[in-house]
DNA sequence: CTTCATGCAAACCCTTTGCACGTCG
DNA sequence: CGACGTGCAAAGGGTTTGCATGAAG
């Protein structure tokens, strides 16, 4: 379960460097929400010659696969999670980050009804919750 | 009605100078959502001798009472919406930038549902709708 | 008159881009 | 081999900060 990562990425044709093997790894060992500045650190310390641009241009990648999300955090910095590539929503700890997954099947209603009121056509819409888990 | 914004601030306490009446009024001649720039720029096309940190400072300001709120576009950009201040969401066009405050109770208990089947404490919520309003 | 806000410019942070070089398939 | 990915450094955009000056109550 390590590999799924990569094995998502070959299925969609993209090729399999060095750089983008390292930081697969390095994401699948973390938990909960990072950064691309976490990211980059981490790449830093073990020494591995990885370039800023490298993981901007891996995140991505790895978002337009749906295999991580871009997520606005309440102070306004931006984060990622590896998640699975359907539709769905977060549930984060403000504090450890730890995020679950949500399916949200009455919001998805309850915003479809909502914009049917209001006129609107093609509407999609962004549903993050953020707290404390119960670890912390 | 055009001076909610100023009468507002008043009441909180804040000093009404020069440059926050005139930023108040620009931001309540405004339609839908602005950035920091738009402001900046309405300002400096009307000469008033403006600088760039008394907008973000204003706009801080007005976010800290509420009478503002700062939404995240989809495509990663920051945007305010003058509001009232109360809890509420918001339905965005993502053309003209036309604004509908929702309220959304049903979410709001669906919000606690979940939080409390995983654990969670003190959960808040961001939740923004983006579609096209009927004008476009 | 004291406190607080302002403008300016520089500093900062995060993210993107251009380009010569290296690597995957 | 040929297309594509990479690192580096520089550019870019948005936001914040330090500081001397100016206005508000």
């Amino acid at each position: 379960m390590a590999e799924e990562m990569l094995d998502a990425l070959d299925r969609a044709g993209v090729r399999l460097t060095g750089p983008r093997r390292k930081l697969a790894a390095l994401i699948e060992r973390r938990e909960g929400h990072f950064t691309a500045a976490d990211l980059l650190k981490d790449a830093g310390r073990r020494r591995m010659g990885i370039g800023r641009a490298t993981v901007f241009r891996l995140l991505e990648l790895l978002s337009e696969q749906g295999l991580v999300e871009r997520i606005d955090l309440p102070d306004g910095t931006h984060a990622y999670i590896p998640c699975e590539p359907t539709h769905h929503h977060h549930l984060v700890c403000r504090s450890c980050g730890t995020t679950v997954e949500i399916e949200g099947s009455s919001v998805e209603k309850w915003a479809e009804v909502i914009a049917k009121e209001h006129r609107f056509r093609e509407v999609g819409h962004t549903i993050e919750l953020f707290g404390l888990c119960a670890a912390c």
